[in-house]
DNA sequence: CGACACCTTGAAGAGGTTCAAGAAATGTGG
DNA sequence: CCACATTTCTTGAACCTCTTCAAGGTGTCG
């Protein structure tokens, strides 16, 4: 009876709310269970699945953390997104048969093989499984607006800001603290997702810490005023009027 | 006999190949034409939707040509894309039920009213429509990768040759001229989507056309060297180690 | 024709980058 | 377990790209 337990199940799974529909029969959750094909360890620095492989499968973060990141042509690369626990990445591989970005494990990671055969299978029959596919893609379309809206029209603090409430936003879904958190990426990595160099976010990180908004020792960061970081967001260039 | 010739029917849309599955049965397609509810005109200025409003449909765009743009809380806005005929909006409204962007039409349009929770339906039944939802969802998550390579990582020249020549691929997709075009917004639209303030972009399209790679007049934009263009987009600060 | 929106261009200024050097952490092999 | 190599991070100073502010020109529509 102990063999049995490394059974991939999403039943069972604890992550189960984050990556999978809720309010299922027990019979559709019995279902559901069969489109984990296998489970597949990425150890850090190894990539899931690179620009130019075939797509087969998407990919539920079981542990672990992600980044996924395209390149132009001429070898500049931009990292389009940080990935953790719960999390869905490759739907980027759909449109062309192709992956066309790189997903990078940043800590060893754990992921659920999802072969995408199977999941529009399945979604055929199981309405609420094709609406929460629907909703995963939407809800990639909406956070890269963001991303947009960020690249686009922030400053330097205020991209900063946005990404470190981002990121303890999300933790703090997860069981984590809201105001304590561990970088799991470099300064380059933070630059080249908020479209900055690695000395601006040193800078910045340095800045926001003399203003005794948060904490740094490395990747160790703690907020300690929330509230200032919003209004970096929420108030740009200091206009007063 | 003519009064029904004002019947929408995708079967004899000479656009559905863009917005459409190929290969479907007569059968299939006669299924389909069921998709499109209603057609919906949206003069110039006009917002097909807007921040906040139910999500009820997806667009496929007939006629026309619009801008979709986020705003955050503090009023800033962001252009995240220019659309064209055959292209379809509002995926980022089924994440939520709600729209979280403003479609507004650069000129007068005309769009397929394609009430989603019908889409839904007949995708369960026809393989192929369902397969096609999931690779437009895709194709905008991929297409949103590209900018966020732009607004991250590219210098202001760089920005609008890749802009131009995004456009002038997709213009000629739908067989207009490899090199001239019309531009439906404005420098400060353009400027938006791009990162760029409208002043940069208005320079930037004078120092082209002083380099004798296009020439504008307004709107009017003529490309006459292609190929420096795509040397711009490809060849960054002119390293040549 | 006049009002309005849009576009162009110049000059000054700011924010972020680049280049450079050194410090701190991390990993590796003896 | 320590020493050394490597990666990562911090900080300073000069520079550059883009922005800001300002003014004038062009086009369009009632």
């Amino acid at each position: 009876m102990n063999i049995p337990s490394i059974k991939v199940a999403c039943s069972n799974c604890n992550l189960r709310e984050l990556c999978m529909p809720l309010g299922l029969s027990a019979d559709e959750l019995q279902r559901i269970d069969d489109l984990v094909a296998t489970r597949r360890k990425v150890p850090r620095g190894d990539s899931l699945f690179k620009n130019g492989d075939k797509f087969k499968a998407l990919y539920a973060i079981r542990t672990g953390f992600f980044k996924t990141c395209v390149s132009s042509p001429d070898g500049r690369d931009q990292v389009t997104g940080f990935q953790m626990a719960g999390e869905v990445i490759g739907l980027d591989g759909i449109v062309s048969d192709l992956h066309t970005c790189d997903a990078v494990a940043l800590e060893d990671a754990e992921v659920c093989v999802m072969p995408f055969e199977r999941i529009e299978e399945l979604s055929r029959d199981i309405n609420a499984l094709q609406r929460h596919v629907h909703k995963i893609m939407s809800r990639e379309i909406v956070r890269e607006h963001g991303v947009m809206l960020l690249l686009g029209s922030m400053r330097a603090e205020e991209r900063l800001a946005a990404f470190l409430l981002n990121l303890v936003q999300r933790l703090h879904a997860r069981g984590f603290s809201q105001s304590e958190l561990v970088l799991r990426m470099t300064r380059e990595e933070i630059g080249s997702y908020l479209g900055l160099k690695l000395e601006t976010v040193s800078r910045t990180f340095s800045k926001f810490a003399d203003e005794g908004i948060i904490e740094v020792k490395q990747r160790h960061v703690r907020i300690l005023k929330t509230e200032a970081l919003k209004l970096l967001v929420n108030a740009p260039t200091c206009q007063t009027h």
